[in-house]
DNA sequence: ATTACTGCAAAATATTTGCACGTTG
DNA sequence: CAACGTGCAAATATTTTGCAGTAAT
């Protein structure tokens, strides 16, 4: 955590920007999430917590500072609400695999995966700087609880 | 286009309901793209075509029905703006490749990649049904023109 | 005839921005 | 103290929805 935001503090005085207490408490909570979140559920715990903390405003404007200095980064294409982030600081790489009847998430990293992606870049002249990857399937539960909504 | 068209009535038959001018003017200009559209450039199409055509709340409505007759399907999740559709009728499967200096969007088809991916999701016990996989990367001409915004 | 479709305007959602005031370096 | 950050409200942008009248089967 402290090397994460050091991290974030090294992007920002990069950039002649200021640490301040609120981007601070956005950095932490951000953090302090194990999963994906939403910019939403971000704010609302800020909020539970010290109330006097980060505007939507705000949050939105200091995301973009995390992603930036590698604290978090954009995760799952397939919602149709808001973006969604999850923590990237020292973590491995990797994608997702969303079940389309309950929603369930699971994180796979395939290094064959990622050399073919970078491969198939080369191929065409690209430079692979990053990718979406998204598998999107029916998990063993749902297909075999057979409804169209899910197990959960 | 007659073919994709029939498949179109057959989907709207099978939910009782019906194919209209409007519909079809829709289906028929979406089908005409050869890259991919959003719906404003879609209804734009419309507008210059025949000024009676299609509002925005009937594509919106329309689209999906289009995505579930197979004639398209969502494309280009990197873009922040609205969603980009593509044709997919009788057309090989394929992902993007997106440069990240200009812009410039190709198309590559990897049955290799297919596989893993199908792999992938039985190593987790899923039945792979979609899939999103966007390259985001800088091109051989943006990285020859060193600039950040491409060479376009 | 019956049921669905369309345009329109208004609502809902997600994100961005201008501004006056507070905070940081 | 100069420059940046924050809350707030208003603006944008995208997509959805209710409704009253029109069209398709």
């Amino acid at each position: 955590m402290g090397r994460a935001l050091d991290q974030f503090r090294a992007v920002l005085r990069e950039r002649s920007l200021k640490m301040s207490k609120v981007r601070e408490s956005i950095a932490r909570t951000a953090l302090s999430y194990d999963g994906h979140f939403s910019v939403d559920e971000l704010c609302n715990v800020l909020q539970e917590n010290g109330v006097r903390d980060a505007h939507m405003a705000t949050v939105y404007r200091a995301l973009p500072l995390l992603v930036d200095a590698g604290l978090i980064q954009p995760a799952l294409v397939s919602k149709s609400d808001g973006q969604r982030y999850e923590v990237a600081f020292e973590r491995e790489h990797h994608d997702h695999l969303v079940c389309s009847g309950c929603g369930r998430v699971v994180e796979y990293q395939s290094e064959t995966l990622e050399a073919l992606q970078r491969e198939i870049a080369r191929r065409y002249g690209f430079e692979l700087e990053n990718h979406v990857n998204e598998l999107r399937g029916r998990c063993k539960e749902c297909r075999r609880a057979g409804s169209n909504s899910g197990h959960a």
